[in-house]
DNA sequence: AAGTATTATGTACTTTGTACACATAACACT
DNA sequence: AGTGTTATGTGTACAAAGTACATAATACTT
């Protein structure tokens, strides 16, 4: 790594003088904070939902903002990520991954502050929220409005990934029960992507991929004719997942 | 706006203090060292390169290295990485996109440093090296060992982003020069995707597109039938590319 | 003038996607 | 008990896209 501009001057015989302190130098370069911040997502009532707090910060009064932390020293930022999903939720298997870096000067009223956004996915259903501090609650992606620092471009970039996603990837299937109906898949993918779509096609399409196991249970407590209840082959899908080559654009 | 069951309980007092002092709140957060790595990708010889220069740091002789440099004050990433490829190619207009940040708390042998990854693409007939500083040079990415610090992944995971873009985005049109024929396109499809692709189908797949456009001229100085070159109609691209919906996977 | 390499275009077949129709099962209400 | 309602579950006919392969045309080389 070298920073630029009195580079230029140049030993004639083009090797430039090897640096030995590395210390010394990372150490001349100019540092700021960096932090992670989780858009955790949720599908519930058919809707969309993301993981917020009040933020405790008298600029920001009474807005939402994302679940995060500061990055430790000696800690990896996919660790941070995890921390913060273990402290908030309890949870430790979580799906997660890293979006993006935002490092606008100013998102920060209190200076400079790099986040790294990291965008995870879990049922709802299977953990309750023991903590409710800071009125954590799970807030529908679609009305949010006054959110903290840079936050709402954060969750649009972490909801079009998540839409990207879930096309490529059987990845929606985190936000739902182990068991599931074929509606409620349906259901999950047309409040994802906002579109609506043909049963007969969504569920042939899904059968001839042939990842469903069909446990020969059926749903509960519906006011109509019960649906069956599937799993998702995850280790069949990772054995044959498609190793697609298309010019698709 | 509330979320299931339990939330209902709203704290007696709840809400916890406001901090007013957010400056202070932030210089008490521990800091790190930022910087760019751009991935710079060219097309030559039929072959896929990248830019590469040198390591400068004892630590890592003769070792080769990605263009960087370190994060301002006060600068955007997407700013900083923009500098690097204009003071390394003089270039101001190149495709550039952030591809992943880089945390490993021992990544960089003068202490912690974070690196944000960049991937850009552009025309290598387009521009010549005038600086040529620490064998600044560009490097096959189909034979690369003996890469300072972690620059080995930080290319693996920038070429795996270009592979999965060209098929999804008509990016890889950024390698090619203005006018190009179809067996160059297509050769640049073969090399960075790793597979061989069917003439015929491969031309009639970009025609049915219709975002290419025929310049009546044809190739010079090929030792066999010229072919026509086109254009590339990026405008209409533009506005006709595709809203995709398929679930995939 | 014949041979070679590559461009250019077309055709037949298979697979995938799309738009519908209809029978079946549980429930709610009268 | 019967009827209406709302889902589930399965099938079919057609359109579009992807795949495999054949043949003609054009420039250059010997």
């Amino acid at each position: 790594m070298k920073s630029n501009g009195h580079t230029t001057k140049i030993v004639p015989l083009g090797k430039t003088v090897l640096i030995k302190d590395a210390k010394n130098l990372v150490d001349s370069y100019p540092k700021a904070p960096l932090t992670v911040d989780c858009v955790i997502f949720g599908f519930e009532e058919n809707e969309l939902k993301i993981l917020l707090i009040r933020s405790d910060l008298e600029a920001f009064r009474n807005k939402w903002t994302l679940l995060g932390d500061i990055m430790r020293d000696n800690e990896e930022l996919d660790d941070a990520a995890d921390r913060v999903l273990l402290e908030r939720t309890g949870m430790t298997d979580v799906f997660l991954e890293q979006v993006r870096t935002f490092s606008g000067p100013t998102r920060h009223p209190g200076g400079r502050v790099i986040t790294v956004a990291y965008a995870s996915l879990l049922d709802i259903r299977n953990h309750q929220l023991k903590i409710t501090d800071n009125e954590l609650h799970w807030h529908p992606v679609n009305s949010l409005t006054d959110m903290a620092f840079d936050h709402k471009q954060i969750v649009d970039a972490c909801y079009k990934w998540l839409q990207k996603m879930i096309q490529e990837h059987p990845l929606g299937l985190n936000l739902l029960p182990d068991k599931f109906s074929l509606r409620e898949l349906q259901n999950l993918y047309e409040a994802i992507l906002g579109v609506s779509l043909d049963r007969r096609n969504f569920r042939k399409k899904f059968f001839t991929m042939d990842f469903l196991i069909d446990t020969t249970e059926m749903e509960v407590d519906v006011p109509h004719r019960p649906g069956k209840l599937y799993k998702f082959n995850f280790k069949k899908y990772e054995r044959n997942k498609k190793q697609w080559f298309a010019i698709d654009f």
